[in-house]
DNA sequence: CCACAGGGTGACGCATAGGTCAACTTGTTT
DNA sequence: AAACAAGTTGACCTATGCGTCACCCTGTGG
């Protein structure tokens, strides 16, 4: 009871395009099965897709994220694939860890941006927005 | 004693080209002065100019850094810009947790991988790297 | 005076990440 | 049979983010 996806169902469920599904394809991201010509794509596609859009939220681009996949699939008994895949990760690792120290030092200026604009309003009575709660919507 | 620099200075400085120093002025990223026709940089400049490269880092477009720069000049007297400054912030603040989550599982992920990997190699005679520097250099 | 370095402005080129047709096949419905 | 929905491929189009000329100006040293 393995349960498939079109394209098209699968697009919808993650919220991008079938276009875009099958240009991952081609860019050798996902090898989702075929019934005849048409795509199928199980729970390891879908699996594979969430992985490649949170690439994409961290802004890599489809051949970084396609190297990020590939450190899942390499093969761990070959002692010279899992010295390069150990050198990789930690390589891909010490990226993330530079990523990590620029979100959070961008986190902290915004968030005093956010208390001098609180501030500001503040002083003016506009009364201030406790909540985090989106005030633009 | 205000250190100016030039283009190629400052590109050199921050390890990025002088056209790329000059196509974000372009983009209205920055606004250096002029003495005649050549472009100037002071040291507000050159920190402007890194929040470019650290929004880069992060992913993000020129156009999108350039909307995050524009949060740290508005105008913070003014009561509507204040609240429109406090909205937009609290948006850039909750893509930014979200990227933090992202960033977060993924490097979860990728420490498992790591430690597959160097289980792997013990098992098999090969030693592994206990150092986290750069095995790969 | 002449060369040369350093800077400037176009203008074109290129890769990435898809959007947007167009034209066809296939299975299903009526 | 005819129409329709859902797929497929292929070709072309578009916006970003620069790289790479080509060509021009200008100040300085020899």
């Amino acid at each position: 009871m393995t349960e498939l996806f079109s394209v098209n169902q699968l697009a919808e469920a993650l919220g991008v395009t079938p276009r875009a599904i099958r240009f991952y394809e081609v860019k050798g991201l996902i090898q989702p099965r075929r019934a005849g010509t048409t795509r199928v794509f199980d729970r390891r596609d879908r699996a594979r897709l969430l992985l490649v859009l949170r690439g994409k939220r961290l802004g890599f681009s489809l051949a970084e994220i396609r190297e990020f996949l590939d450190l899942y699939d390499t093969d761990r008994t070959q002692v010279s694939q899992a010295t390069m895949l150990l050198g990789r990760v930690r390589t891909r690792i010490e990226e993330l860890e530079q990523q990590r120290r620029d979100l959070d030092q961008t986190l902290a200026e915004l968030r005093a941006v956010e208390r001098e604009a609180q501030g500001a309003l503040r002083q003016r009575g506009a009364l201030p927005e406790t909540t985090t709660k989106n005030a633009a919507d």
